[in-house]
DNA sequence: TAGATTGTTAATCGATTAACAATC
DNA sequence: TAGATTGTTAATCGATTAACAATC
């Protein structure tokens, strides 16, 4: 029973892509080492946090060297997982749907798409990035059948409930969630909202604060 | 100078628009008033947060009444300056840039989309959302002569920061970044990124971590 | 060996939760 | 008035930063 191994916090790991997305950066540049130093002046945050955060996850570095850009980069690609394939469906196939699918370069991180879904007859077997868009009510049964893991969905929040629902009792693994909604599925399955007019929100707010406090000078 | 609010922390502005989300639902449902113990069920936080949030900005509730949910939801859209209109442009109309054009309802929140460029002469003339694309040498006259405050980049990383700099010269206000590269903008100028595949990675993070521990067992 | 830099412990800081007096 | 629930202070918890011994 290895579960001795203590939870990592939610702030380690959504820190996790932004120091894998700098280290291939460094990577394709030809640098070979890095110290915890160097990397914080880019990256901007300190050294210190640095340090803590790679020591979660066991030694990658060596004392009066720094740490093997090649070796860390992907050491942190397969903590997240990355050196693993998953399939993946996308379901909704309207405008953000079809944009993930031909924006993101899915395949590039290990994640397949195998299938596209959608509601809307006039969709039916129009093909998206090589693959064909089919009837929702082939949903369930594709992802059963094709080993899927991941579904992306990218529909209206009213269906988003229960189209998760379904695609949890067939046993999804996780759900890369783009409705304005909060899921709530079983133990288990992993979830992780992107909800786009919170992020705009935010947005206004840091816009509205700073005009604020600009006029109070 | 009335400079002495103190800062509020990134933890509690990321709430906000979760909390305005399900107040406007709350409201439209014809719920009048809720206190925190009830809210803090219905979002699974807890009260006491829910208290101390709302009190950063002022004396919303009542003791022995509550929070009238109505002027709670206006409240918080005021914080969130979603009670002023904003000009948007968007930069970059590719599958994601057309898609958010099309899909986000920005007038509903007071994001005016006034402006769509693009450097593929393909698409110039091309309308979207009743608006035509442009070529990208206009841009910077445009958010000039338009009063924009807004400009979500939707572009190649390779040219995201060119292009940022470019705005910033011309005095945009805020940049909604979904190009997967951290932008060096000035003082002043907001910026919201959007990293898509970041967050495909924390729930790659999160689907390895449950395997593992599973087969730990 | 001396110098550099990690891994790790200790100190600090900030955010969350608990508790309760104020008050509607 | 009594009951309910906020606003706010105090206690706890967790995350970040600083410091330094270990070691390459």
């Amino acid at each position: 029973m290895g579960m001795a191994e203590k939870e990592i916090s939610q702030a380690v790991i959504g820190r996790l892509p932004r120091y894998f997305r700098y280290l291939g950066e460094l990577k394709d540049q030809g640098v070979e080492r890095i110290s915890s130093q160097e990397l914080s002046e880019l990256m901007r945050v300190t050294a210190s946090q640095i340090r803590q955060d790679f020591n979660h996850f066991g030694g990658f570095g060596q004392q009066g060297y720094g740490y093997n850009v090649e070796y860390l980069y992907t050491e942190i690609g397969k903590i997240l997982g990355l050196n693993k394939t998953h399939n993946l469906i996308i379901v909704g196939a309207g405008n953000l749907g079809q944009a993930l699918a031909n924006y993101m370069n899915f395949a590039r991180r290990g994640f397949i798409f195998t299938g596209i879904f959608d509601i809307n007859p006039a969709l039916y077997g129009k093909m998206i990035r090589g693959i064909e868009v089919r009837p929702m009510e082939e949903m369930a049964q594709f992802v059963q059948q094709n080993n899927v893991d991941i579904a992306v969905l990218t529909i209206p929040k009213s269906e988003a409930v229960s189209v998760a629902g379904r695609l949890t009792a067939v046993g999804i693994k996780a759900i890369w969630n783009f409705a304005h909604v909060d899921l709530d599925v079983p133990d288990g399955v992993q979830v992780e909202n992107v909800h786009l007019s919170d992020s705009l929100m935010r947005l206004s707010y840091m816009l509205e604060r700073y005009e604020t406090q600009k006029n109070d000078l």
